[in-house]
DNA sequence: TCAAAAGTGTTCTGTTTACACCCATGG
DNA sequence: CCATGGGTGTAAACAGAACACTTTTGA
């Protein structure tokens, strides 16, 4: 309709990158890819790639993570825009960082080995390119903050977990140790978790008991502007 | 270096659309302009430009704040990336949204005729244009969690203020009262504020004594990760 | 002298923390 | 029968909320 409109306006490349967070037994990890092009070929970073024409950043972020990790139904989160004017000494290129928090073992995937996509254990990673560490810091921060806040909302977790698995999520997170009677009178206190009637054995003799996010539950407390807070 | 290595990607025009909160003695406003050029000429929206090829996203957005109202030396965050394919008509733009708070009073400025750009009680704005209303509420959101867990940073606030000033800013941001002995102790538990010998003279007889806020038990504060909570 | 806003502490209540023992089960 | 991790309650400390009167001073 208006096709000259902005005629004269500077046109840029919007990347997205994806900042994927992951827990299992042993800890946070984070996911990463050994880049197989230039520039930084063969350097650690997170999983990238640019937005096209015709989709949305979210949309992006989503593929961008599928066609890398072949991982899809990942709830992510658009977290900040990257644009100091060097940060990929190839070209001008914003970057808007999303991240997400998985559960590895119940997120198991093809396509890691073609693409050199590795878990890290998030106290050991290595040194990314660009701006890809200064996105990590500002992630961890903001899952800190969610973590602390919210209980982790669901899209976050796997669908059945017990109590100590979740202790143990957030202990990762806010990286110090919490009181488990505290936590699960806590946690209890907020009312948005279904207690099943199955437990989980592999961790013990008695075994633990499962729960599941009641999403509802979950959803109308948030609308109601509920605070939880760890 | 490595001029063609991204040759093939798409390229997309990148808009910074300012929130500028205002506040005053009547409560907390909110700066429009009505838009000078198609598409949607004649409506209100907030102010905005394109990030040119030589500038970061945030240096954009100081520009064209700057030159939309001769407003300087504002300090803006970053809120969000919109993205939705037709969110502007005329063509393809990915909008950064960034929001800031001023004291109306002390940021009196020049060019605000010029562009048609007035200070609307937040309460009666009119409808704006694109998805420049669901970024308002965004922003909205994000400053009532800035207000309600960190004394507001102080880029936030003007240089002198009341007791009774800050009072009234939380409750406008905030949208309910608050008790002024309880906001009082809060604040002074903090010690972040620097009592002045001065008083403000032009609210009551008595006057009211004015503070300032002390940047370098501050920026500690934060760094420790004290954690502040109206 | 009085009207109008500023300033000031205490009690009560609810929330958060610290803390230790019994339970169930598989091997 | 015992080793391992799971589950449970209470008391003390602290933080948040409710609440009313005195002070200052310009008109």
């Amino acid at each position: 309709m208006h096709h000259n409109t902005y005629q004269q306006e500077d046109k840029l490349l919007l990347a997205v990158d994806c900042i994927i967070f992951g827990f299992d037994k042993k800890g946070l990890k984070i996911l990463l890819v050994k880049r197989n092009f230039e520039p930084e070929k063969g350097k650690w970073s997170l999983i990238g790639g640019f937005l096209k024409k015709d989709e949305n950043l979210d949309e992006a972020a989503t593929r961008v993570l599928h066609t890398l990790t072949g991982l899809k139904d990942i709830y992510m989160e658009q977290l900040y825009a990257y644009s100091k004017i060097d940060r990929d000494p190839a070209e001008r290129t914003i970057s808007v960082a999303y991240f997400a928090l998985i559960d590895v073992a119940s997120h198991q995937f093809e396509g890691l080995q073609d693409e050199d996509a590795h878990w890290f254990d998030l106290k050991k990673a290595p040194d990314l390119i660009f701006d890809h560490n200064e996105m990590v810091q500002k992630a961890l921060a903001r899952l800190r903050r969610r973590a602390l806040n919210w209980p982790i909302g669901f899209e976050l977790l796997p669908e059945k977990f017990t109590m100590r698995q979740l202790q143990a999520l957030y202990e990762s997170i806010l990286d110090k140790r919490l009181d488990k009677r505290n936590f699960i009178n806590k946690i209890n206190a907020m009312d948005v978790l279904e207690k099943l009637d199955e437990k989980d054995m592999s961790s013990s003799r008695k075994g633990s008991f499962l729960y599941r996010f009641d999403a509802d539950k979950y959803h109308v407390k948030v609308k109601e502007g509920f605070s939880f807070r760890i």
